[in-house]
Parts: C-alpha cells; structure tokens; sequence
DNA sequence: GCTTGACCTTCCAGTAACGGGAAGGTTCAT
DNA sequence: ATGAACCTTCCCGTTACTGGAAGGTCAAGC
C-alpha cells in the first residue's frame, strides 16, 4: 500500500512515516514508480510507533521496543532485561495517570456549578508523589 | 529557594526549569542578587509539570491543565470541558498502557530462556487496537 | 490523448522542547 | 581570601518532527 494508506491506516501523518525511515526506523519497499510501498507488518510497526510516542516513550526507547521483535538473533537474557526494565517504567506511568486521573475527575465534580475558590489541584497532585 | 533545590524537588532539570520560565510557564521570584527564588507552590507545579510531560502531554496541554488552577476567575463550566476531555485521553493512555505492558510480559514469560523463533510482540501489540 | 486533481517524490527551512558549554557574578567554608 | 559550588545570561546544537516548494505519477472523465 502507498505511505497515504499506511498514515490512514496508523495514524501517523505521512511527514512522520517519512522522517522514521530516514532515521532508519522501518524499511518499507518502493515501486517500480518510486513511491513506498507498505505491508501489513509495517502498519503494526507504525501503530505501535504511534501508541508508545504518545505514551512519553522516546523514540530511541521505541526503537529498543521493535528490537525486541525484529533482531531475532538477540539473546533471551537482553530481551527480557530491556522488556523487564521498561515494565517498571510502565507500572510507573500507569500509577501517575491513576493519580491524575483522580485529581481531574475531583476538579470536574468537587468543583460543581459556580467558581472555583481554592480548589487544590496542585496540593492534590502532588501530596501523592 | 534556589533553582537547584527546586530542581531536586522536582526532578527536573534546572536548563528546563530555565526554560519553562521563558516560555511563561512559572514566574518565580528573584532574591537581590538577582537568583531565582522558588517557593513551595513553584514545585508543586514544576513536579506537575515533570510527571505530565513525561505521560506524553505536550507543553501546550500542561499549560492548559496549570491554568485550571491558577486562573481564578475561568468560569467553570471551561474547566470541566478542558477536564474532562483530558479525562477521556487519560483513560486511553491507561488502557495502551495496560496493552503495552500485557504484551511486554508476555515476551518476558513465554519466551523464555532461548531465542525466541516467532514471538508474536507486534501482532499481540496491534490486535487490541 | 489530454487534462485535472489527488496522489507521490525529494529537499530545504522552521518549530518545539530542550541540552551543552562558555564567560562571568555570588556565596560560603576553610 | 581563595577555591568549590553555586548562580546568571547567551548562544549554539539536537531531537522529533512540520510546512511548503518544485516536480513526477496515476486514475477518471471528456
């Protein structure tokens, strides 16, 4: 499929599908007429860039992520350090957006209806750190 | 407080805690030899500032989600617009997250102690999407 | 076959969100 | 009073894109 299809279908916009392959994130093939030429692999590729981006994971993060799918010749001992270190990191981030998420839903219903005088968004927000 | 006390409070690093000045985000006081001067409330918001940035929100939506506090006289039904649309996002983040981290355990256990021929990560990774 | 519009290509320049390091002032302990 | 450890501004470099120009390609309609 042409790089229009596999932004639609990734939700990455095409500047950015371009810009992970000069750095040399995927591969795709070219047709006869120049243009990229993209497989259902790559779209899965692609998602995944697009999810762990938007998660706070650094590109360079997301290239050690598809490593651990691609470089199959990789030791099982590296695989499982690097998996298992980004679980930490996981857990950290899924426990700060409880709390966030916490924070918010006070702001919405604590703060019902008129203006706001004191509410503590920051105090809340950071009291669980 | 001095900008490195700050910086150690809030984990973040005093260049960017420099920065988020320039672009308007804190105001800090200045001592009469012209040294930033932080209060307690400045790292509230500067650890604010660190954690939601690193759970992928931009700058711009950090900014948004400070002024939810700081301006007083928004009217409310505003703040539970921005809120809540946040609310949505959060929500989403978590569930990828959880994704995210089902996947990476999975690589951790199955695939365990030697190379792994076909670990599905990818497929895995883009099925639930 | 020829145009037209929606694709695609490369390239170059700009932006956002920092980080490194120079050049110099301040503070504090020895 | 001198060195270490702070702090200041300024400027340049990097990462991760984003916009736009200049031009090639393709499928549809006349």
């Amino acid at each position: 499929m042409n790089i229009g299809e596999a932004s639609g279908r990734s939700g990455l916009p095409a500047k950015t599908i371009r810009y992970y392959e000069d750095i040399g994130l995927i591969r795709p093939d070219r047709g006869g007429n120049g243009y990229r030429d993209y497989g259902d692999d790559d779209v899965h590729k692609l998602r995944f860039l697009h999810r762990s981006r938007s998660l706070g994971f650094s590109v360079d993060e997301c290239r050690q992520l598809l490593a651990l799918y691609e470089d199959k010749s990789r030791a099982s001992a590296d695989v499982k350090d690097i998996a298992s270190s980004k679980l930490t990191e996981i857990d950290r981030k899924i426990r700060e957006l409880t709390e966030l998420r916490r924070t918010l839903e006070y702001l919405v219903h604590a703060c019902h209806g008129n203006a706001r005088p004191d509410c503590p968004i920051l105090e809340e927000l950071s009291e669980h750190t």
